[in-house]
DNA sequence: AAAAAAATCGACGTGGTGTAGATTTTGAAG
DNA sequence: CTTCAAAATCTACACCACGTCGATTTTTTT
């Protein structure tokens, strides 16, 4: 399954990471701007958002099968090779794209979680409508990562914890709404997690369906929430 | 893409299907029992439920991506090429097994149609029920199911069709609980059909989870369904 | 018992993946 | 402007799983 430790065979600096590409990269982007300047912004950076576009323009018109690693680096523009040094494999691609969508609908949900001044559903209302506008603007890359979370971990989990993220804000929102703050199965907790995933299948539907009538899949969430919330 | 059409090459016979193999099964398949006695039950019947009873056997232990052909065979005890004589591929495999599980909730969903006396929330309940059992009872293939459907056309619509069907009679359901019966985004077919996937949904869940919950999965699914019927 | 149909096998070609090592490009230090 | 190490890229390769083909064996029919 892993590749053999490969252990100092090479000469001379000997513990550095020698051949293992994509965690060079990893540790780069995680580097902080500080002070200086634009802290050079090395042509890989670049790169590597390139291959993130390309596989998100390839997702437009073919479907997760056609998506193959030589189209997506020919895309960016490189070899099939040289995407490896950016990315561990197909999957690292994917998973990096879908993370780069998600951080919006977080943005959302927190934003939402502010407001607790407004009635209940009102909020509700709000963030529906965040949602849908979150799936009008990306919905290939969304509908990729629902497709893709059930073959593969890294994608499935920051799913879940996006859905586990807006879960909780709504949970307050049903909370102030008059629903009991149990733990139990009909509490609010569960009641919200439950409702966060109909409102994700709703408009997974609707982004999967040539009319992708959002408006109306909006209607249809809006109108259970409500009717969960006590009208 | 498709094979040449390898004209009526063979001698004699010419216009029968030469090579072409699970369409050949498929039809036989298809075949009724006339009058006569147990019409020949051919050897490759049992071969073909083996090589489903082994596909379903693997997805016990193991993920999808580790579900080979080669494995499905060798489980039914032929070898890998002989296993194209059933099905013209490893999706078709897994057609036919999902299939074969989904014949049980459809059975469900018609036999709830049936009773159009008692209580809507009753017989909402006896429905939910339904479904936790086959969830129970056929976990693995579900699950399966679920993770495949967006990948392979023939499984997805099969399954959507099943949603469909569920969804179909619990619209009478939500009308007779007073829920007004247009089209539109906010009538009965469409909370109906919203509650349905969320149903899908909160089993499939529970169903990945470690603890399977069924138990709660169900309590929250019926309150939802509860609180939308107006208690 | 002979012939036809059903079932099985092993070998092949293909396409996509991930890896290795050699090679060029980049850019910072002297 | 040279030098040199790190970054980036390429080509070639080995691998694995898939689906196909033609030959062969087994089963069923006549």
């Amino acid at each position: 399954m892993n590749p053999p430790p490969d252990g100092g065979k090479g000469p001379g600096k000997a513990l550095a990471p020698v051949h293992r590409k994509y965690s060079a990269r990893k540790s780069r982007s995680g580097e902080i701007t500080v002070g200086r300047r634009s802290a050079a912004p090395r042509k890989g950076d670049l790169r590597e958002q390139a291959l993130l576009d390309a596989a998100e323009a390839l997702l437009e018109h073919t479907g997760l099968e056609e998506l193959t690693v030589e189209a997506i680096a020919k895309g960016a523009g490189i070899s099939r090779g040289s995407l490896y040094f950016y990315f561990g494999n197909k999957q690292e691609v994917l998973a990096a794209l879908v993370e780069r969508t998600l951080r919006t609908i977080r943005a959302e949900a927190a934003s939402t979680a502010q407001d607790a001044t407004s009635p209940p559903v009102e909020v509700m209302e709000r963030a529906v409508h965040g949602v849908e506008r979150v799936w009008r603007e990306h919905d290939t890359v969304m509908r990729a990562a629902v497709d893709y979370s059930a073959l593969h971990p890294v994608i499935g989990t920051a799913w879940n914890d996006t859905v586990d993220a807006f879960a909780r804000t709504m949970t307050q929102v049903l909370t102030r709404a008059g629903i009991p703050d149990e733990s139990g199965p009909e509490g609010a907790a569960a009641l919200a997690h439950a409702l966060c995933w109909l409102t994700e299948r709703t408009f997974y539907r609707a982004a999967c369906s040539p009319e992708k009538d959002y408006p109306a899949a909006t209607a249809t969430t809006v109108a259970i929430w409500r009717r969960v919330m006590g009208n």
